[in-house]
RNA sequence: GCGCCUGUAGCUCAACGGAUAGAGCAAUGGCCUCCGGAGCCAUGAAUAGGAGUUCAAUUCUCCUCAGGCGCGCCA
């Protein structure tokens, strides 16, 4: 028994009653408030202008027809009808639960593929705590997919091109050269951390002056992909020098995938932006030549007659789609923009056979996502290809004030260095607590401090002490009795709630698909987690002396062992039976 | 100026358009012969302001106020 199969029976009950109504087939069951019953309908509401009749005498009639065999009771509460279910629904419930146990929670294959891209941070510095977010979201908005049945692929797009990657090579060169003497003005705009100058006494170290006398071009190609490779770690780099150089490293803080594993996070797959620059040249005009990767792009617009030159650059027609002004894509240098490679990768992600990406961006880069849609709706693909789950900025505050960060300045938290603190189970369920749209105040101090008061403690510990009774069942030699006999027992309204709740996952689970709100897991976990925890408060399992109400309880604390240690999965924090 | 997000208890946050707006921290007062007290119970306290749509609005629409973020031939 599970959510779909009791709402399709009630579907099924009411479509006599509805034969000529036309309404909607796939309504959701709700939670009822306490002395209400178990679920409620709230049909009757939707109903009653096409019907022209009160709720309330619509929910008189419906009930007439509802009588199934797993209702106990039935009543008509002002217009709702509200459920109370029998011991045969949460028998042949239980059974089901504990049999799959947390497949239970996972529906069928769907053959359908989604590919999640989250973090995708610039490899010109470390993780800072501010892409912990990102990377909690998109994470856990892929485990959700997958127990929904889609086949999902987590990516990560390294921006290992463009102007940004140049300024953090200048960077390193800066120091490379002061370490052999020659002092150069910095970069404008250069990256100022420390991280910059260990990189290049690291590459002193290991290279001695062997990039010295090599021309500027060169140094910053080397210094691109050396520094690239220190600060995202190994990704699928082929490079022999580049494993020795890993090798050799002594380095005072992880790489970027580094960081994300330490924090749960493990990717499928990682994108480099600069492969979309392989591959030879392709004429698209006569005067516009361009990487062949790129330029399949340009000549879908180009066909589609949304792509014109302007002051010696090239322009896609976004306005034709919603976007408030043109967007070039190609400068007047001949270089592409990041708009151009990015909606190339986003075609190469439809390609792949996804039938949705989602991304996963913080909210600064709002302004991006209508040209995106309006660029995949442009070459065809349609906008809706695309989800951008945007997260709000998070301030983080260290001594009662806020600590200001910048790659720029060289000034950040790193990511790595609040998992050492704080433990990676705490900082994703501190991150997955608030709602992605929120903005999000972290206060550092608090975070430290908290670290035994953490909510993250609390769920945990809920699950060792229902551990713990398991194990002691087994010690003492507890004897239960079968199902049957233990369903012939009332069941309490404690339990109901935690019964109930357990059985209301699923639905949940299937809205967090649509809108991406993975706060409502840690949120409903600490709901569960405080019932159960009052059920254990209150209620003696084991020495319990009616055997039949002994096995019961035991049946619940089985299963809320199943749900507790299929949420933890969920958000990728620990199963601890002991603490 | 335009667009997006946010405004709920002293603080940090919840609440598919549904019934009595919930938690944690903080405050006050209780509960250990017990399967883990890192727990449980009780008490006080809130929808920024104003219109509208609806049987029903914290939720949707409009206006005002306040905070944040965008609006590059940057990425």
């Amino acid at each position: 028994m599970n959510i779909y199969k009791l709402q399709n029976e009630i579907s099924e009950a009411l479509s006599e009653p509805l034969k000529y109504v036309d309404y909607d087939k796939n309504f959701k069951l709700l939670i009822a408030p306490e002395n209400f019953g178990d679920f409620s309908l709230n049909i009757s509401f939707k109903l009653a202008k096409a019907l022209k009749k009160s709720p309330k005498d619509i929910s008189d009639e419906l009930i007439k027809y509802l009588n199934l065999p797993y209702f106990e009771n039935l009543s008509n509460d002002g217009g709702y009808i509200n459920i109370k279910l029998g011991n045969t629904f949460y028998k042949e419930f239980l059974k089901e639960l504990l049999d799959k146990k947390s497949k239970y929670f996972i529906k069928e294959p769907l053959d359908k593929k989604i590919q999640v891209e989250f973090v995708s941070a610039n490899p010109t510095g470390p993780l800072h705590v501010g892409n912990g977010r990102g990377a909690v979201i998109g994470d856990v908005v892929s485990n959700v997919l997958k127990s929904r049945g889609y086949e999902v692929e987590k990516e990560y797009y390294v921006n290992d091109a463009g102007n940004k990657m140049d300024l953090f090579a200048q960077s390193i060169r800066y120091w490379y050269l002061k370490n052999f003497g020659k002092e150069l003005e910095f970069p404008e705009e250069g990256y100022a951390g420390d991280y910059i100058k260990r990189i290049a006494d690291v590459l002193t170290e290991i290279f001695k002056d062997r990039f010295l006398h090599y021309d500027y071009k060169k140094q910053i190609e080397v210094f691109k992909i050396l520094g690239e490779y220190i600060l995202l770690g190994d990704a699928n780099s082929n490079i022999e020098e580049l494993k020795t150089l890993r090798k050799n490293l002594k380095f005072d803080f992880p790489s970027i995938l580094e960081s994300l594993r330490l924090f749960g996070v493990y990717y499928d797959n990682v994108f480099f932006e600069s492969s979309l620059y392989e591959g030879k040249l392709v004429k698209v005009e006569e005067d516009l030549e361009i990487p062949e990767r790129l330029s399949q792009v340009l000549s879908v617009l180009k066909e589609r007659n949304l792509l014109y030159k302007k002051d010696g650059a090239w322009w896609f027609k976004a306005t034709q789609f919603k976007d408030d002004k043109d967007r070039v894509l190609v400068k007047a240098t001949g270089e592409p923009t990041y708009t151009l490679t990015d909606i190339a990768y986003h075609v190469d992600k439809f390609k792949r056979g996804h039938s949705k990406a989602i991304d996963v961006w913080g909210a600064d880069h709002f302004g991006h996502v209508i040209t995106m849609k309006a660029l995949l709706e442009g070459v065809g693909i349609g906008g809706d290809f695309l989800d951008v789950i945007l997260y709000q900025i998070v301030h983080f505050f260290e001594n009662g004030v806020e600590v200001m960060m910048s790659k720029h300045t060289g000034k950040f938290y790193p990511l790595s260095d609040l998992i050492e603190k704080v433990g990676k189970d705490a900082a994703r369920f501190f991150f997955l607590m608030k709602s992605a749209d929120t903005h999000l105040n972290f206060d550092i101090d608090l975070a430290l401090k908290q670290s035994f008061d953490n909510p993250v403690f609390y769920v945990q510990y809920t699950y060792a002490r229902l551990h713990n009774i398991v194990e002691e069942a087994k010690k003492r030699g507890v004897e239960f009795l079968d199902f049957d006999s233990a369903f012939n027992e009332p069941i309490d309204p404690v339990e109901r709630r935690i019964f109930n709740s357990i059985f209301y996952l699923n639905s949940i689970l299937d809205d967090i698909s649509l809108d991406y709100a993975v706060h409502r897991i840690p949120t409903f976990t600490l709901d569960i987690a405080r019932d159960i925890n009052f059920f254990y408060q209150n209620y003696r399992v084991l020495g319990e002396e009616n055997p039949k109400v002994r096995t019961k309880r035991f049946i619940l604390v089985k299963a809320s062992l199943i749900v507790l240690g299929f949420l933890f999965d969920l958000m990728g924090i620990e199963k601890k039976e002991h603490m």
